[in-house]
DNA sequence: AGGTTTTTAAATGTCAGACAAATAAAAAGA
DNA sequence: TCTTTTTATTTGTCTGACATTTAAAAACCT
């Protein structure tokens, strides 16, 4: 193991960068035991804080555990769906709010992205999802609750009807496209007129859902895309841009 | 800043945690700079080599960028889309060679995804991203090229066919998609017949997105991920998975 | 006074050595 | 044979130091 110390990269970087490569080609396999951190050092010819800086970028990934003691070290970590949703969202969210992305462009993406979803779950959602889905159309409806919390639930039926495609990949790309847009969606305050159209729409939606009408439940959620930027709009109608 | 020193997480982990929660709730802004190190070490109560591996983390995930000098220091990142892009391939691409997700699994999650944004590329697409679709296909048709180049010209086929929907959030997450796929694809070995109906397809998608018929297109995606999965069912008949 | 060079200070990058804590295997003992 | 103790290994953390980079301040010269 080399790495060129006249590079304009950090050591630790090119480490964490050569241990990476590894992984991905698949040199190093799920649960295989990394050297221990001095013989990294010694490999790589560097200090073992330098090594340790490397480890914690891939931890930071998620690419690698570690686990103190005799038996302990660095080990290839699986990346489970579950952690790979995290980071998934965190990334979509800082995107969104760095780039000053605008609601209507992450409305259209995530609303095209749920439409393709549809159809797939249209067929195959369980009973579960459907009545997780009705569950928690109805808890919109519950007056005085508040807009966060109905953001919540929103993100909630959302969630059920993107995870009855029974795709896990496609379950996985969906969460940062819906999850990302809570901050914006939080934003928004919902009269109880639109809470109204919204609620019918999910409705309209969880019907066509049962009744495993896919055109039914795309033309649902076009119109519930409708309603969600026109209420934007009337929302941001006043200021330029959000922050 | 105060850090749990009892917690059975690492101390670099918290500290990372607590200033990207920093990050993510808007205290710290994109370029403003960060205490320097020995500040944090004292602020956290713990030494500079770990405040280093949590800023490493940190880094890991371009969250921060640092900087060295008399001004120097550790800057708010700005997560461009770019970057973005490169984590998002990165996840998707070890989420599917670790998980064991079926061709098929991730052959459904794509081509649903890309029939998400036909509809948007057709009515937007720019003459240049045509362009590009048209000399990826005549380039697959060239006899002799190697399934590797095939393949990467298909990625660029379907690349410029998402961007054609004008829409950054969506090219991002289908970014991961597409790419993440290509160690699957690259898999197959492309037989003569397979290719032609492949080209076939391309152009039956370019020519629907030129005249602006997104259901044509969305058409033509459906055909296409019927031979792909067909030719990677054939493929995979001899073996029971893939490694 | 103005422009150039040198110095200085601040910050990150790296290293060496040490100790603490956790953990499992090996050794000792009942 | 089972339990307890010891031991070795490995990560987690700390202290202190030096190297390198960089920009600002100081000194200098014209």
């Amino acid at each position: 193991m080399q790495i060129d110390p006249n590079s304009p990269a950090d050591l630790s970087a090119q480490i964490a960068k050569s241990i990476r490569d590894a992984i991905i080609s698949g040199d190093l396999i799920v649960d295989e035991r990394l050297p221990s951190e001095a013989e990294l050092a010694d490999q790589f010819s560097v200090s073992r804080p330098t090594v340790r800086e490397a480890l914690k970028r891939l931890a930071a990934q998620s690419l690698i555990r570690t686990q103190r003691g005799a038996t302990g070290g660095a080990f290839v970590n699986r990346l489970s769906f579950e952690k790979a949703y995290a980071q998934q969202i965190t990334t979509s969210t800082l995107l969104l709010s760095m780039n000053a992305v605008s609601f209507d462009t992450a409305c259209e993406a995530r609303f095209a992205l749920e439409r393709a979803c549809v159809f797939l779950s249209a067929a195959r959602r369980t009973p579960d999802q459907l009545a997780t889905m009705r569950t928690e159309t109805f808890r919109q409806n519950q007056p005085g609750l508040t807009d966060e919390a109905f953001c919540a639930s929103d993100v909630a039926f959302h969630r059920a009807l993107v995870d009855g495609a029974a795709n896990p990949v496609l379950s996985y790309q969906l969460a940062g496209a819906v999850e990302a847009m809570l901050p914006l969606m939080n934003m928004i305050t919902y009269p109880a007129r639109s809470r109204a159209a919204i609620v019918a729409l999910h409705t309209v939606i969880t019907d066509a859902i049962e009744a495993g009408d896919g055109p039914a439940a795309s033309d649902g959620l076009s119109a519930l895309e409708s309603e969600t930027r026109a209420l934007a709009q009337s929302m941001f109608a006043d200021r330029p841009a959000a922050t």
